[in-house]
RNA sequence: GGUCCCAUCGUCUAGUGGCCUAGGACAUCGGCCUCUCACGCCGAAAACACGGGUUCGAUUCCCGUUGGGACUACCA
């Protein structure tokens, strides 16, 4: 068995998005599980719509999921010598012909053929005419034979079969001088050695085209295999009108690499009931042959439990240095200690993105707890004052402040003032939090301190005080 | 319009002719746990698009219908 050669061929037209992503990580799978290469090759033969950013973009977002390349990045437009010898090899064999009609010539000739119901086929004016090379400007066609039967066989899809009436004889170099798509990849993909080509449905109906290309080329076809298509909930195409597509922006919105890369390759491939993977697990068991044929739609409340899945499996001080950067976005300066790992540890259960985490972590950070107005005109009424009061005695008198002590505290005065523990806990976790939800009271209360949590004790005192007066209201 | 692809719970899927009273997961709903919120646990509801064949027997194989999608450029 020759070495398996896969490749991810983005074109730097946009960031990565959800899409592209899949492919590489089909293909980046395929390559690990086979001991095979993984190439990079950058598509950027659209001199108009690529640009440097999206190329760093291709590359961050790659590199950000984890997906290493072992050759390239190659750069089509790096690479016009090999094109231009494969298409005069073309020429040369007679497959393909210089074509001096003009693209307004061809757009009439498309809209008559639409107008009387007809295929908009090229009609092979200049394949006739064999006019040889002139500084006129020309493209150059590739012959395509008139008949016959393509069958291609789709490692996904199955035998897929295309008349070769239905094609025409597509332009493999344009005026410009530029190589069209069809024909840069096959020749990328001889020339790189690919074996398999593993890439989107909406590639299918390049794939006779190209099959053709290799024949007159005189090289073999790789393996094809035709991965379906990610839809968004409307079942079209994944696109901005579905909200984030671009693989960063889910990084920027507080999810992990794994969780989205999970979710990714279960999206149209399985393996029995499973639904975690681990990296190793994914290259060990993943397969061409239990990937789907029917497109699937993308469900973003399925990303975010795995997202909250891997949240909960990472390790609190791996969590406190990815959450900073959250933090930091929200004003809070923070360090990578071990009061942010605590706090990473109480939060992991309760969030769903580090985003999430960076928003019920603010109010241990923030000077001045904010209320939430329900929150405060439910709990924070003159009757707790007096619990407040005793609390701020007893955790003052407090020589060890931990968690224990802190939990015997409430038990006392809950017995004392014959209160159930909730009517103690939840006015505290307003005080301190702002909020009616929170981990659990004891916890908060021994990370916040003995000072912080008396402050804050005193402030919620002031703030009901000051409550009866209009001027606070 | 033409070409091609596709079709199991709302969604992702298991299922490769009898193990199917169709399994798992997300979401939904109920309950338990509990200092709140979550987490966790338990449970419920929920699908083989339709019509013909083939077969002793079809979710599974074949054909058609319907529905959905992709492509249809001197874009990739």
């Amino acid at each position: 068995m020759p070495e398996v050669r896969t490749r991810f061929a983005p074109s730097p037209t946009g960031y990565l998005h959800i899409g592209g992503a899949r492919t590489a990580l089909f293909n980046w799978l395929f390559a690990r599980h086979s001991d095979g290469k993984f190439i990079l090759r950058i598509e950027d033969t659209d001199r108009v719509r690529s640009t440097k950013e999206s190329i760093q973009a291709i590359f961050n977002g790659m590199e950000w999921l984890g997906l290493d390349w072992d050759e390239g990045p190659y750069f089509q437009t790096e690479r016009f010598d090999i094109y231009r010898e494969y298409i005069e090899k073309l020429i040369a064999k007679g497959k393909a012909y210089y074509c001096y009609c003009t693209p307004d010539e061809l757009k009439e000739k498309r809209t008559l053929a639409l107008a009387e119901g007809r295929k908009p086929k090229y009609d092979g004016k200049c394949r006739e005419l064999g006019r040889p090379k002139s500084s006129d400007p020309h493209v150059i066609r590739f012959k395509t034979p008139m008949s016959g039967t393509n069958r291609v066989c789709d490692m996904i899809k199955g035998e897929v079969k295309f008349e070769n009436s239905e094609l025409d004889d597509l332009i493999i170099q344009r005026s410009d001088g530029y190589p069209t798509y069809n024909f840069a990849v096959v020749v990328d993909d001889i020339t790189m050695g690919i074996t398999h080509v593993i890439r989107g449905d909406d590639h299918l109906n390049n794939t006779p085209r190209q099959a053709l290309l290799y024949e007159g080329l005189e090289y073999n076809c790789p393996r094809f295999a035709h991965v379906p298509l990610i839809l968004g909930s409307d079942r079209t195409r994944l696109s901005k009108r579905h909200g984030a597509t671009s693989v960063m922006a889910y990084k920027e919105a507080g999810y992990l690499p794994q969780a989205l890369v999970n979710y990714l390759v279960r999206l149209g491939w399985s393996h029995g009931d499973q639904e975690v993977f681990s990296r190793d697990e994914l290259t060990e068991k993943f397969s061409l042959d239990n990937v789907g044929k029917a497109a699937g739609l993308f469900n973003p409340k399925k990303l975010l439990w795995l997202n909250a899945h891997y949240i909960k499996e990472e390790k609190p001080e791996n969590l406190s240095r990815l959450l900073i950067p959250f933090m930091e976005k929200r004003g809070c300066r923070v360090k990578d200690d071990e009061t942010l790992q605590e706090i990473t540890l109480l939060l992991r259960e309760r969030s769903k993105t580090l985003a999430e985490m960076a928003d019920s972590s603010e109010f241990f950070f923030k000077d001045e707890v904010e209320y939430d107005r329900k929150a405060a005109k439910k709990f924070l009424k003159p009757d707790v004052m007096d619990i407040f009061q005793t609390l701020i005695e007893r955790f003052g008198n407090l020589q060890t402040f931990n968690q224990d002590t802190i939990e015997t505290v409430f038990g006392e005065v809950s017995a004392e003032m014959d209160l159930k523990v909730v009517k103690i806990a939840q006015p505290v976790r307003v005080s301190l939090t702002g909020s009616t939800a929170s981990p659990g009271i004891y916890e908060v209360v021994a990370i916040l301190g003995k000072k912080k949590v008396i402050d804050r004790l005193r402030s919620a005192i002031v703030f009901i005080e000051n409550r009866g007066t209009p001027s606070n209201c």
